[in-house]
DNA sequence: TTATAATTTCATATTAATTTGAATCTCCTA
DNA sequence: TAGGAGATTCAAATTAATATGAAATTATAA
């Protein structure tokens, strides 16, 4: 019973190695057809941390605090006054941007003063070159 | 009745022109304070462009397409041979990073091709440069 | 025209991310 | 060493993103 499906319509998929648009099917057989595809996508650990990377990026809390950062070194409570949520939202973020690394802070006294880093000016270079 | 809290433990916050550690409240002070900083951070509007720019990046299956359209324009289906993920889902995908302007497709008789753009180029570029 | 392949759309279900508020923890100071 | 400020953690509630399968659309070819 390999391959049973249930009825219906049945998903189909086209048969790339014949009766597609020329110029995609002869490029894809120069280069070694669907294999040589394959083997020029990284590796799916890859992407997944790439896509972990990203997602950390893709929310406007957290791009706030980090140009905040950019500016300067600052203590939670000064970000706070900055995108004005509460503590345990904020502190949920934080948490986000330093597991990226983008950001790391260090106990000072009664505060945690926190920076961006090099890896998180790198991604708001970025993603400003992307242009908005 | 202005600023009513309903008692428990009320959301502290300190007052960051006082008593918070020197290099923080000089800097701060120095370029205009809270108004300062919150001038240098982009508005929100772009934060938010950007933001949805990186969360079209944060999906494993998005650069999977994203790094096979790199090696050439393909077709619907031989992209889903590349991903294994049934038709609408891909669909899904391909939608948002249309959305993106990170991919373009055209309609070729019964097929669309579709092909990266110097947007997505760039957006892998940008995200391998970061690290993984 | 009718049938069919390729692809998308739609409504619904599922899963993941974010928010909320209370509780906890740490460090400092009286 | 008790109390308070700054900050984080936790569990539960909410919201947003993704997945699924059926139906619709588009273009071609019989």
């Amino acid at each position: 019973m390999a391959q049973t499906r249930t009825a219906s319509r049945p998903e189909r998929c086209c048969d790339f190695t014949r009766g597609i648009p020329d110029p995609v099917r002869d490029k894809l057989e120069k280069r070694g057809g669907l294999e040589g595809l394959l083997a020029r996508v990284p590796h799916q650990s890859v992407l997944y941390a790439c896509s972990r990377l990203n997602q950390a990026l893709a929310d406007p809390i957290r791009l706030t605090v980090m140009y905040a950062l950019l500016s300067q070194p600052l203590i939670v409570c000064v970000i706070k006054a900055v995108v004005q949520i509460a503590d345990s939202k904020l502190s949920y973020h934080l948490t986000i941007l330093k597991e990226q690394e983008f950001i790391a802070g260090e106990q000072q006294g009664n505060w945690i003063i926190y920076h961006i880093t090099d890896r998180g000016r790198k991604a708001l270079k970025c993603t400003e070159k992307m242009g908005v």
